[in-house]
RNA sequence: CGGGGCGUAGCGCAGCUUGGCAGCGCGCUUGGUUCGGGACCAAGAGGCCGCGGGUUCAAAUCCCGCCGCUCCGACCA
């Protein structure tokens, strides 16, 4: 195909080196993911956008599930005085709150926060339904809506309602609390790999960027094809911060009465955000088929004298192959084979199946990959398995992409002058030593705008070297390596 | 919240400087011919010019305020 041509086709969409920021909108639009609404911040999830999420959902909740946890829905609004309980939490949460202040034509005695986040709420409940030991462990999740009163808001990435799941459990000792923390961040780190194709690196959050009224936060972090960070998702190690605030107290196996542990985490449709900036191009998405809407297209190539054989061979290929394989004829009339083509493609469907009277003659479909754009012809007798490898292998190329990419972007600078360099020229994930000091973490911010995004496990130590080493803004020789970036 | 840009048909835009019939391309509707990488012909439909106020005989156009989108910062799960 020629450049001119190449052009032509994506003509809709901003390429990703001219205003990636331009591309993504550009993306999120034409390919029916949402739109935006009346309210500033808010967007409606357009059905193709919200199949992606059903999937998501769908094969979370799986894992959760079968991790021992239950789901159960609470309350979208909380008295105000009981976010205001846990003082960092409220610290944390109070400038994006909206309040309802009035219900029903009257002014509300106690004000209501719409949830930013359900700690305080389900901690209310949860000190009525804990008693003993043998209560425990209480493990909850819920899939719900949420509001924060963001100033800049983003599609997916941050707006100011956004769907997500918040796991929230309670637990006899610290230990049961600290293992469950990272028991969850396991399944994310697990479910976001293998089923949105995207890879991430785990670890801490330092004291400045962790959760408001945790103890302790451990986070997923993907690289976007910016060069620029995303938390994926969040675990947090509560301690007793809101034990002890709302008063969650149970008798242990000794007979004594103690505060409970407690853990929380969640992962929103910003993931929908990261499968988007990590697999993208300039012709559109590329949906990792295992969470794709539609996995395979058949697009019929009618002629005038073969319509009807085409049609039959298309709806025969699609009953052959549908369930399992999520599949979609387009047999729209209106439009042409390479106009679909091009719908297609920037919808990001894995697989497109092409029938028309050459294929039916020789006995086939032609079949092309969203992620490389390979032609193929596939012959009817082993089409089931050879759409079922092909899905397979896609799914395993994107991700191979995106991890090759990640290891390309992350970088081990070894003076202050590369790391800023580096920050400048490249971005992407820099592995740096840092000495724990928040002045440090802060110097670093406000010059550069780069972020500690988290301090990793020493496990994942496969981009070079963890040697501890002096500190890369101060050059006191204390420093663990952790990894920097400039972070949506 | 501060600074810049933008807001005119579903989408992309022109018109605004210098006030005077609301326009173009794509898309949409109907009919027909087509169909292997965004087909073609013909006939149509579609407007609170973001919202509110002001100036004027007359406002898309000038002035003031507000709202929204967006980029750069600040703030932030």
């Amino acid at each position: 195909m020629s450049a001119k041509n190449e052009k032509e086709f994506v003509k809709e969409v901003t390429p990703r080196e001219v205003d990636f920021s331009q591309w993504y909108l550009d993306i999120v639009l034409k390919a029916e993911m949402m739109d935006y609404a009346p309210v500033k911040g808010c967007m409606a999830i357009r059905p193709y956008g919200y199949a992606i999420w059903e999937n998501i959902q769908r094969l979370l909740d799986r894992r959760i599930k079968e991790t021992g946890h239950e789901n159960a829905y609470f309350p979208l609004f909380i008295p105000e005085g009981l976010l205001q309980k846990e003082a960092d939490h409220v610290e944390g949460f109070a400038p994006e709150v909206a309040l309802v202040t009035q219900g029903g034509g009257e002014k509300l005695s106690e004000r209501l926060v719409v949830r930013p986040t359900s700690e305080a709420i389900i901690c209310n409940m949860y000190s009525r339904w804990i008693q003993s030991w043998r209560d425990l462990p209480l493990l909850v999740n819920q899939w719900c809506n949420v509001v924060r009163w963001e100033k800049n808001t983003r599609p997916f990435l941050r707006t100011t309602e956004f769907l997500w799941q918040e796991g929230h459990t309670v637990h006899e000792t610290e230990e049961e609390a600290e293992e469950e923390t990272l028991k969850m961040l396991a399944v994310y780190r697990e479910f976001v790999q293998s089923e949105l194709a995207v890879p991430v690196i785990t670890g801490l959050k330092t004291e400045s960027e962790k959760f408001a009224g945790a103890l302790r936060t451990y986070t997923i972090e993907a690289l976007m094809a910016d060069g620029r960070a995303l938390q994926a998702g969040t675990s947090h190690n509560l301690g007793q911060h809101f034990a002890r605030v709302f008063d969650i107290q149970f008798l242990d196996r000794s007979g004594e009465l103690k505060y409970a542990w407690q853990t929380s985490w969640g992962v929103s449709t910003r993931l929908i955000g990261a499968i988007i900036m990590v697999h993208g191009d300039d012709r559109g998405l590329k949906l990792p088929p295992r969470v794709a809407p539609v996995q395979v297209v058949v697009v019929p190539i009618i002629t005038k004298k073969q319509r009807e054989t085409v049609l039959q061979k298309c709806a025969e290929t699609g009953e052959r192959l549908s369930p399992p394989v999520r599949v979609k004829l387009d047999l729209r009339e209106e439009y042409s084979p390479g106009w679909k083509f091009n719908e297609w493609e920037m919808k990001g469907v894995p697989l497109r199946l092409e029938i028309g009277p050459r294929d039916i003659e020789k006995g086939g479909v032609t079949a092309v990959r969203r992620d490389t754009g390979e032609k193929l012809f596939l012959p009817q007798e082993d089409l089931p398995a050879r759409v079922d490898s092909l899905l397979a292998e896609i799914q395993d190329n994107l991700f191979k992409l995106a991890d090759r990419f990640r290891r390309d972007n992350t970088h081990r600078p070894s003076s202050y002058e590369e790391f800023t360099s580096l920050l400048e020229e490249k971005r992407g994930l820099i592995l740096a030593n840092w000495c724990g000091e928040e002045s440090c973490e802060d110097g670093v911010k406000n010059k550069t705008r780069a972020t500690i995004r988290c301090m990793p496990f020493a496990e994942d130590a496969e981009n070079g070297n963890m040697e501890a080493g002096p500190c890369i803004y101060c050059g006191r020789e204390k420093g663990t390596p952790v990894y920097f970036a400039r972070a949506y």
